[in-house]
DNA sequence: CCCCAGTCCTGCGGGC
DNA sequence: TGCCCGCAGGACTGGG
């Protein structure tokens, strides 16, 4: 499920159609319900064929082409999308496709198997209003530690699910919410205003250094082998996962403990209750 | 403010 | 061997 540091590979995976300009845009041939793509195919065309992709650029979990125009061609992933631009894992998955008529990279396909992802084409009013609205907060690589505590200490929401809000911070999901956790030696069951002013700067600190790190190998390619790198390539993240999907096996910090996994806000989390103490675990199920 | 359940969607794996 | 069902969860919505 493409967080942060997915969509971030994604972002450099493409940043070689910088300065080309598009030459066409068409839905793929597709056989299942068809994605959402916004406006409809005809508008769009009109609106970006001819010209120029200025930037790439990542706005939480969605990767955008910012147009000569101010428009921005807005990629969200979501549960499976990928954006290519080299062979797909499989045709039937295609779902959208941008042709470049100049510059290193020629063509760029927006491939998903589930479909929850999207394509859409904003204009700089809906641009600004996608940030302005609150929906989406800062990025989680350009927060301060004290920015960080400053939007969390009052709330009494559960650490990790707070991780989770992308109004809040954006680009952390499930899967890097649990192994932040586990570096930062908290549990995910914590609440956010009984944590220190020194536990924010450690949650803030292995945050900085997980992501990171996650996208320096490109990252996480989970057992179901959907994440691939623009070029088609599994990242090697999940090889360097602490608790992650690692329920009932042994904790790779202290090697001593079992990773559990618990439901928060109907989702999977994985800690260590060892390593990551301070809740009562009957709180849980 | 925050929580919860439902929705979207496909593929996979467990159970029978 | 085959079918049904539950599950996976990011973002959003409506009701409490």
């Amino acid at each position: 499920m493409p967080e942060l540091p997915e969509v971030e590979t994604m972002r450099r995976g493409i940043l070689g159609i910088q300065g080309s300009r598009i030459s066409a845009v068409e839905r793929a041939p597709c056989r299942l319900k068809p994605i959402l793509v916004r406006p409809r195919i005809d508008v769009l065309r009109r609106r970006v064929v001819g010209l120029r992709v200025l930037d790439v650029e990542r706005i939480g979990k969605r990767v955008m082409l910012r147009l000569e125009s101010g428009d921005g061609i807005v990629f969200e992933p979501r549960m499976t999308g990928l954006v290519l631009v080299a062979d797909p894992p499989d045709e039937e998955h295609l779902r959208f496709r941008l042709a470049l008529a100049d510059g290193p990279i020629r063509q760029l396909w927006y491939w998903d198997r589930r479909g929850l992802g999207s394509v859409q084409l904003l204009s700089p009013l809906q641009l600004a209003e996608l940030f302005s609205s609150g929906r989406i907060g800062p990025d989680a690589l350009a927060l301060s530690a004290e920015e960080l505590r400053d939007r969390f200490s009052t709330s009494r929401r559960e650490i990790k699910v707070a991780l989770l809000d992308q109004r809040a911070i954006a680009g952390i999901g499930n899967l890097y919410a649990s192994e932040i956790l586990h570096v930062a030696a908290v549990h995910p069951g914590k609440l956010c205003h009984r944590i220190t002013r020194q536990e924010w700067q450690t949650i803030h600190a292995a945050m900085i250094a997980v992501l990171n790190d996650a996208i320096r190998y490109e990252g996480s390619t989970l057992g179901d082998g959907t994440y691939r790198n623009a070029l088609n390539r599994p990242g090697e993240y999940q090889k360097h996962h602490r608790v992650y999907d690692r329920a009932h096996q042994r904790c790779l910090t202290c090697c001593t403990a079992e990773v559990k996994r618990i439901v928060q806000g109907q989702r999977s989390t994985f800690y260590c209750p060892r390593c990551q103490p301070g809740r009562r675990s009957s709180r849980h199920k």
